[in-house]
RNA sequence: GGCGCGGUAGCCAAGUGGUAAGGCAGAGGUCUGCAAAACCUCCAUCAUCGGUUCGACUCCGAUCCGCGCCUCCA
């Protein structure tokens, strides 16, 4: 078996094969830093992030790049209705999105290039452009590129352009344009700008937005590389036009495969405002859902079905996400692994903190647990099938309870499949709980009913396991004693 | 208007030319002092209408509905 994903180039699932054995290089198109991103750029980001790991899980080592975007005409507008230059106004928002990065679990890339720190590369490939002619220079001092000039224009959108060449949809303001599909690879400055501007050989001004993912694609992974992914609405005309302005300079192939994730949607609408379903990361958190909660929801569909995001699945998440926490608990019991979230009353305080092996995946795995790792890895192969994945980590999770029930499964067959279930989260990023704080009020309480329940005074036992409830914690007696859960 | 995607159980969501994964919710049962958790059992004929086929949810056509792109939105 091997990783096929699919081309939208293409349109069809090839196997995932770089330029140099063994190493992807990629390029994941980031976030414009002039707010805080909302659930659906995150939903790409994590589709990015599957890639990634899977692609790492599959033995490729990974150089990713994500850009940052932190000049265009919306960032500059705020900024200035803010009164910040532009680098305090974006300063904000790309620390928050490295947060909310880190609260969704994504694995950080091994570059992102800010726009702003790469003028002088962007200025450089505008500039061989204009040296071979397929770009030009317009009465205001705005560059364009010159889609007539590049035979291959509209060969990943897939679009005809010849019939929008009539002219017919020209805007008034266009007409310093030779075309109506020509992109801007420069803007001349205007008194918008205030003093957001760099001087370029041909006059002052800012770059073009297409330019500096292909000036910095260039710049860290080569002329040509591997993957180019992003959001289905960047297929055109952002990713075609990265094509012609680099294909155009370089002579070779940009890249070799695109990926596309499809949009997220709430209740079936699009995400917008004026509808009031549209959410930041932050609107989520707070309304008390977790990084991990929010990762699985965003995750678990395939990223080229559009996402359905509803508060009603996303509550359906949490019992899921108990119910693989409930399974890594029981199989760290019978491992013998002390786990921190059994409070055992008694003679044993939860001072120890053993180490027990994670034995190497693949040795003593039950028959269950390898064919749950292979319909696993299969489906994800399957150009990222993660519905598939997590089914069969949940068969696994069913046949292991019952193998556990049945007392079937020994200690070294536990521990091996703690280390499966390891092996599975490097990929989904979703098993490892979020740290529960404990509660001393509530421990004392859970003692008093273990002791209640030691004299057999059931309703005492009973009393106290609802004032437990009140607090937030429910009980469960289990055969290494009773276990508080949060509610 | 052009191009493209999708409509699968109460909700979310895979999938296949030969009679539908998984998760959540729900019902019954086992276990438990009672619970909780876990396990077992049950719960859909795949938008509609035609066609192709021995056989279609899966292929083709039409219709209805939803969504996206068609110049800077993941």
């Amino acid at each position: 078996m091997a990783f096929r994903i699919h081309n939208t180039l293409t349109r069809s699932v090839e196997e995932v094969q770089p330029a140099e054995a063994g190493h992807v290089r990629m390029y994941t198109c980031g976030p414009t830093v002039y707010n805080f991103a909302h659930i659906g750029n995150f939903r790409a980001y994590l589709f990015e992030d599957l890639l990634r790991r899977h692609l790492k899980f599959r033995g490729f080592r990974v150089t990713q790049v994500m850009n940052l975007t932190d000049v265009d005409d919306k960032t500059i507008r705020s900024s200035r209705e803010q009164g910040l230059p532009l680098k305090a106004f974006t300063k904000k928002y790309i620390e928050a999105f490295f947060a909310d990065l880190k609260t969704l679990r994504v694995e950080p890339a091994e570059h992102y290039p800010a726009a702003t720190d790469h003028v002088p590369e962007m200025i450089a490939l505008i500039q061989t452009l204009l040296d071979k002619g397929v770009a030009y220079k317009s009465d205001d001092g705005s560059i364009y590129f010159s889609i007539a000039k590049f035979p291959g224009y509209g060969k990943l959108a897939h679009l005809d352009m010849s019939g929008l060449r009539s002219g017919a949809r020209v805007a008034q303001d266009e007409y310093e344009k030779e075309s109506a599909a020509d992109f801007a690879l420069w803007k001349a400055w205007d008194e918008q700008d205030g003093d957001v501007a760099w001087d370029a050989p041909w006059g002052r001004g800012r770059p073009g937005w297409h330019i500096e993912c292909s000036a910095m694609g260039m710049k860290y992974l080569g002329p040509s590389f591997d993957l180019h992914t992003g959001g289905v609405d960047n297929i055109f005309p952002h990713h075609e036009d990265e094509i012609a302005q680099s294909e155009a300079a370089t002579g070779h192939p940009f890249v070799k495969y695109w990926m596309h994730c499809a949009h997220l949607v709430v209740d079936g609408k699009k995400m917008s405002k004026s509808l009031g379903n549209f959410f930041t990361l932050r609107d989520l958190v707070g309304k008390g859902y977790s990084g991990r909660e929010l990762r699985y929801e965003l995750l678990a569909t395939h990223y080229r079905q559009s996402l359905n995001f509803t508060f009603e699945s996303l509550d359906a998440v949490r019992s899921a996400l108990g119910r693989l926490d409930e399974f890594s608990d029981r199989l760290r019991a019978v491992a013998g692994i002390v786990d921190p979230g059994i409070q055992k009353t008694g003679t044993t305080g939860p001072g120890e903190t053993p180490q027990a092996g994670i034995s190497d995946p693949g040795y003593n795995l039950p028959a269950w647990a390898q064919q749950a790792l292979e319909a696993f890895t299969a489906a994800l192969d399957d150009d990222l099938n993660v519905s598939a994945a997590l089914a069969a980590l949940f068969d696994m999770i069913t046949a292991g309870n019952r193998a556990m029930n049945e007392k079937t499964l020994d200690a070294a067959g536990a521990a091996a499949v703690l280390g499966l279930l390891q092996r599975f989260d490097a990929v989904l990023g979703i098993l490892e709980p979020e740290q529960q704080q404990t509660d001393a009020a509530a421990e004392a309480l859970l003692a008093q009913r273990q002791a209640a329940r030691q004299a057999k005074n059931w309703p005492e036992s009973d009393r106290l396991r609802d004032e437990l409830k009140q607090r937030g914690w429910v009980i469960q007696d289990t055969p290494q004693g009773p276990k508080l859960k949060k509610i």
